[in-house]
DNA sequence: GTTAATTTTTTGTTAAAACAATTCTAAGAA
DNA sequence: TTCTTAGAATTGTTTTAACAAAAAATTAAC
């Protein structure tokens, strides 16, 4: 559906306008499917960003500057993800001996487990929505994303 | 920069999760600033939407069911978001004679002003964005998303 | 004409986002 | 040493999102 249609704008809109509520729509449906696979597993979208930051730290632990600096909205309160995730114990939190001021999360065998199960949904997602494009398609998609976001 | 190194990833990615990334990415960034320029105006980004959607009825008022299927993100409380217009006095609710079920909801004068006053701070960001790219690109990158998104 | 079903909106509740303020530790300067 | 500054994480508070449940009015069925 184009992006009228989907707000019901009878009236014609800048391209330069156009491209926003498209990116901003894109990601509504994007979330909106990928909370759907995340649900029965009880952790949220932000939560999901973290054990696979931790994952691949392939078994080293990670501060939460660390973890902070790497998820995709800077804003978030990994501490907060963090308590979530302990409780579900999918990871581990420990002070650094060698700075008492960071704290190491590891994730656990159990965050693994869960993790290599979303693995196939997730991918089925990704590539559910890429293959509505060619090959081609998909690397112009990129690139002009990258450029177009750079301020 | 390339998503990559936004999320400091380290091995390759496939373009399917790069895309998703991407979209995600550039809708953080895209809010973010959009945000600073409501922040003054104490409106959220949602609350704005309203107030567009408002003034598009051009004088006639709109209902709750026709203000939400123009939103973009879908699962939005439009009584609550409407609760605070009303407080700020940027809108006015009215039962719908004809059908009491149904309740008329209208921009005032005031939430025109404040509109107005915005437009061109949210015209100018959206043109910074969009001369990133070339006329065309700008095209492609709107059709790329269209397709992209259809499930 | 009364009951049932549907539509439209509101309310309630819990979780998450946003942002400021605070705590605790480390490092460096006087 | 003691004081100050900076780094890292937590806590607190206020909004907002998400979703379920309830309420009110209308329409349809019997």
């Amino acid at each position: 559906m184009k992006i009228e249609d989907v707000i019901k704008s009878t009236v014609p809109m800048e391209n330069s306008k156009k491209i926003i509520l498209n990116v901003m729509y894109t990601q509504n449906i994007l979330a909106e499917k990928f909370n759907e696979i995340l649900k029965p597993y009880d952790i949220s979208g932000e939560q999901y960003n973290v054990l696979r930051i931790l994952r691949g730290q392939k078994g080293n632990p990670a501060n939460m500057c660390v973890i902070q600096e790497r998820m995709l909205a800077k804003t978030s309160n990994t501490t907060r993800l963090v308590d979530k995730l302990l409780l579900k114990e999918f990871v581990t939190r420990e002070v650094c001996p060698e700075n008492r001021r960071k704290i190491e999360v590891t994730i656990t065998q159990k965050g693994l487990d869960v993790l290599k199960e979303l693995d196939p949904k997730v991918t089925e997602h990704e590539i559910a929505f890429s293959k509505n494009l060619t090959d081609d398609e998909i690397v112009v998609l990129n690139q002009l994303l990258e450029k177009y976001r750079n301020q």
